[in-house]
DNA sequence: ATTAATGTTCAGAA
DNA sequence: TTTCTGAACATTAA
């Protein structure tokens, strides 16, 4: 489930192996399982970065971009079980792309392994990724989003909010595991419709995002019991160890300490919440 | 052995 | 127009 926290830790382990470095070769991996899902198609990604120099590897929501000199930008999306990798895979069965790259510093390789095989993989001009990859097609980033940026989205739907959350036009970056928490901590209930919301609220939830997201990311994202997410060193993340309610029905809500937490179904997801520290209205 | 659950996004229906 | 539902993907727990 890799959500903007999952994403940036990704970016900034793979940085300092890939930034600065020329693209020698891009390999489908000759595994059992079907190939990546990608567009243009493959010869016409190859021809057009192979021989390129990443400039810059940044974070777009919960995409992973990997700036070429020539404008171009590779752009991976993980999606579900997506990986990018340095060391070695969880396993070796479910490996989709490799790169390798030239530097006088020492060579290197990069792996994209994704056990359900549900990440893409996209080269896009300067345009497209301008254009398809910001408003309206793609909501603020989660980590830049303004309390007066809140409040105008926020208007905008009468979406429970916990519904707008996980919507990547409202906002970018929040999937359900972050949604659950940072509701958890703005004292938000996840069935109160987005434009019902009152001004402090909207303050807390803004609050509370960049709090939520920002530990998340210092604590190199949430490792499931699934086992995963793992960072570029393939080494589980920890923030899972201060999840306050995601996954933690019946157990008591931390907060409070007296309430058991409550999971309940949106949008065909789990939203899990504590309803006396997160009142209705 | 079948079924449900898991998360994200998109196509298409209400 | 806005909101909701189902499909797709792979794997595991029940």
């Amino acid at each position: 489930m890799p959500e903007l926290p999952e994403v940036e830790t990704m970016v900034r382990g793979i940085r300092p192996s890939v930034e600065g470095r020329v693209i020698t070769a891009m390999k489908k991996c000759r595994c059992p399982c079907k190939p990546i899902t990608m567009n243009p198609t493959w010869p016409r990604i190859t021809k057009r970065v192979l021989g390129q120099k990443v400039v810059e590897v940044t974070r777009i929501a919960k995409r992973a971009v990997f700036q070429l000199s020539s404008g171009d930008a590779i752009v991976i999306e993980p999606r579900m079980t997506g990986l990018l990798l340095l060391n070695d895979p969880p396993d070796r069965g479910h490996l989709r792309v490799r790169w390798d790259f030239e530097h006088p510093g020492g060579d290197s390789s990069l792996w994209f392994w994704d056990r359900r095989g549900l990440g893409t993989l996209s080269l896009y001009s300067a345009a497209e990724l301008t254009q398809r990859l910001a408003p309206p097609h793609l909501g603020v980033d989660a980590l830049k989003i303004t309390q007066r940026q809140w409040k105008v989205v926020c208007g905008k739907t009468k979406r429970a909010i916990k519904v707008a959350l996980l919507d990547q036009k409202f906002v970018a970056g929040i999937g359900n595991l972050y949604a659950s928490e940072i509701l958890h901590r703005a004292g938000i209930h996840p069935q109160q419709p987005a434009d019902e919301l009152t001004q402090p609220q909207i303050q807390r939830m803004a609050t509370a995002t960049r709090t939520v997201l920002r530990t998340a990311i210092e604590h190199e994202g949430s490792t499931l019991s699934d086992g995963t997410y793992r960072n570029a060193l393939n080494q589980n993340g920890s923030y899972q160890n201060s999840h306050q309610v995601y996954q933690r029905a019946e157990e008591f809500c931390p907060k409070c300490r007296e309430t058991p937490v409550q999971r309940i179904v949106q949008a065909q997801r789990s939203t899990f919440f504590c309803p006396v520290c997160q009142p209705l209205r």
